[in-house]
RNA sequence: GGUGGGUUCGUAUAACGGUUAGUACUCGAGAUUUUCAUUCUCGCAAUAGGAGUUCGAUUCUCCUACCCACUACCA
């Protein structure tokens, strides 16, 4: 009997999900939804130490953001359930209220020898901790030492009635047996063994704030709430015996999940896993979105640095996975279909920012000139251009859309379409005697905005002279004069032949005129075709610019 | 230190035990272009090391090296 696929995602909200966090959520929800299974979302808040505010809505957002949506603990408002219903038939989904039904299960253990209470302080734990690690050697809570320990195991039935009564800061451990092989099953990995001996009496429950750890409450609510498989980190791997042996000690066997241990993702260069230093280092986001921490840091997202959700996702399910063939453009629906544990890697995936821009400027490609309109019009507005029309903005986007891997690019490779270059002298345009200065009653394109200030201009040109040379200014002017009375319609199908005549027509050369044309028109030694940009400014503005030029390079 | 996991070009990865070890990103060269970008073509570049099994090993076994994780009343 096959058994429905449900599958949980299972974050700590301790901070922002981490790029890793989303790659281990979207292989689970690959993995439900190809196996028509639910996709659960479980908030594990068992540490009150170390919540932090505002991470269990930046994470539902965050995967929201991915198109990864749960089936079950968000509802459609993103807000975790609290109540049970049909929909939601396991709520509440954060463990923090789930904490009333743990303790039962902790004393069932007890009661039947599988664990034990513990009344060693935090400071008696870490003072044999120190003394062990003077000596060279590791302290471990087992079957060598728990003997010599304070707990139900070594102390008088009678004492432990009173400390269980009289004092709060007791636990209870599970009893790790002394020589036992787990053998165990990894989807990913394979067969694995590993010897209890080895292993520490773990807490499973906290007397003082009445809570369960990690292993306890994970292995209970994954057993209420039906979970088929488990898809987690390979951080967990080493805990992996333990929970085999604590399905085992409820008698849950039968029904206990599968497992599957992901690889971590590693540093781009280097040694270690992602971290978020490494981002600040290299550059690039580890992070989803933007998330500004208590202190006021700020850690940069994909998603407000330009990168479309499909990108991101698919880039993420590549980090680890493949489909055998040549193929690396998946939606996140035909990931659905070809996803696989079986071809998830092994070892550690490192990450490459080069390929992840290389994702966006893929799916950038692929959108509609009309959409990509859309998503450019608040990017100019950020830099205080409006007043172009919708038919404008249209054009400039199929213009510039193969030169551009992110929406801000339309902006970054021709600000020129939108303003006057004004500040020649910036980048060193040396001969001809000194510059003059702007010319303040010049006309300008009164959609333009002007930049009065240098440093502030958008322009690069670097070999301003290299261009703009006395023995191109005579043939400039004549290509003036040419568009100034061309009398054909101003578009590159009718400008750009139009101009190569005239030009090869007059004996000119064509690169040195239109290089130099370009340095006047744009402010930039390279950049697009001069007949695009012509039509775009139109005359006037062509006309305008020119003569400026003129004046201020002369 | 202990336990477990891992190791193919710089990176991500492909390769029923049999291939000139493939693909993508990056990088380099050339072509195209009024420049830049795009596009196209070509190129650089890898099985960690050592044993063993086998006619034959990237693939299976063992050893070594290196890397990673875990070793909390954190997840």
């Amino acid at each position: 009997m096959e058994r429905r696929t449900r599958v949980r995602f299972a974050p700590s909200p301790t901070g922002p999900l981490h790029m890793g966090g989303v790659r281990t959520a979207l292989y689970n929800y690959l993995y439900a939804k190809q196996h028509g299974g639910d996709f659960i979302i479980r908030i594990e808040d068992t540490d009150s130490h170390r919540f932090v505010p505002g991470a269990e809505k930046y994470i539902i957002e965050a995967l929201n953001w991915c198109g990864i949506i749960p089936d079950e603990g968000v509802d459609a408002d993103g807000n975790v359930v609290e109540t049970p219903s049909e929909k939601h038939p396991h709520a509440p989904y954060r463990q923090s209220e789930r904490r009333s039904i743990y303790r039962k299960y902790a004393e069932q253990l007890v009661n039947e020898g599988w664990a034990y209470y513990a009344f060693d302080s935090s400071e008696e734990l870490d003072a044999k901790r120190a003394e062990a690690e003077a000596v060279g050697e590791t302290f471990i809570y087992n079957h060598r030492t728990r003997l010599g320990l304070r707990n139900s195991l070594s102390l008088p039935a009678d004492e432990v009635k009173r400390l269980l009564e009289e004092t709060t800061t007791w636990t209870v451990r599970f009893k790790m047996p002394e020589n036992t092989v787990v053998k165990m099953d990894d989807l990913i990995r394979g067969h694995i063994e590993v010897n209890s001996g080895t292993l520490d009496d773990k807490v499973l429950w906290k007397r003082a704030d009445e809570l369960p750890t990690y292993h306890l409450a994970n292995i209970v609510d994954d057993h209420l709430m039906e979970i088929s498989e488990v898809i987690r980190g390979e951080e967990w791997l080493p805990s992996l015996p333990l929970h085999y042996m604590l399905y085992k000690a409820f008698g849950w066997e039968d029904t206990m999940p599968r497992f599957a241990h992901l690889s971590l993702l590693l540093k781009p260069d280097g040694k270690g896993k992602l971290s978020k230093r490494d981002g600040d280092r290299l550059g690039f986001p580890v992070f989803p979105l933007r998330w500004v921490n208590a202190e006021g840091e700020v850690s940069r997202g994909y998603r407000e640095d330009g990168y479309f959700p499909e990108a991101f996702v698919n880039m993420l399910a590549f980090l680890g996975w493949n489909p055998g063939d040549d193929r690396e453009l998946f939606t996140i629906d035909e990931l659905v279909d070809a996803f696989s544990l079986e071809r998830v890697i092994k070892s550690g995936a490192r990450f490459n920012a080069e390929k992840a821009k290389w994702y966006n400027k893929e799916y950038l490609r692929m959108k509609s000139v009309d959409e990509l309109t859309d998503l450019f019009i608040p990017v100019l507005e950020a830099h205080g251009i409006k007043g172009f029309t919708r038919d404008y903005l249209t054009k400039v986007v199929a213009l510039v859309k193969e030169r551009a891997s992110f929406v801000e690019d339309f902006w970054t490779v021709a600000p020129y379409l939108f303003i006057s270059p004004e500040q020649y002298e910036k980048f060193g345009v040396k001969a001809g005697g000194p510059v003059k200065p702007a010319d303040p009653n010049r006309p300008v394109d009164p959609r333009a905005k002007v930049y009065d200030d240098a440093a502030t201009a958008p322009f690069l040109a670097k070999d301003v002279d290299k261009f703009w040379k006395e023995e191109n200014i005579a043939p400039v002017k004549e290509v003036v004069e040419f568009v100034k009375g061309y009398s054909g319609e101003f578009s590159v199908e009718s400008l750009e032949p139009a101009l190569e005549e005239f030009i090869s027509s007059r004996g000119m050369a064509m690169g040195k005129v239109m290089n130099c044309l370009r340095l006047a028109l744009t402010g930039a030694s390279s950049g697009l075709g001069i007949a695009a940009i012509i039509s775009l400014i139109g005359r006037d503005e062509f006309v305008s610019r020119l003569g400026f030029a003129m004046q201020r390079l002369a």
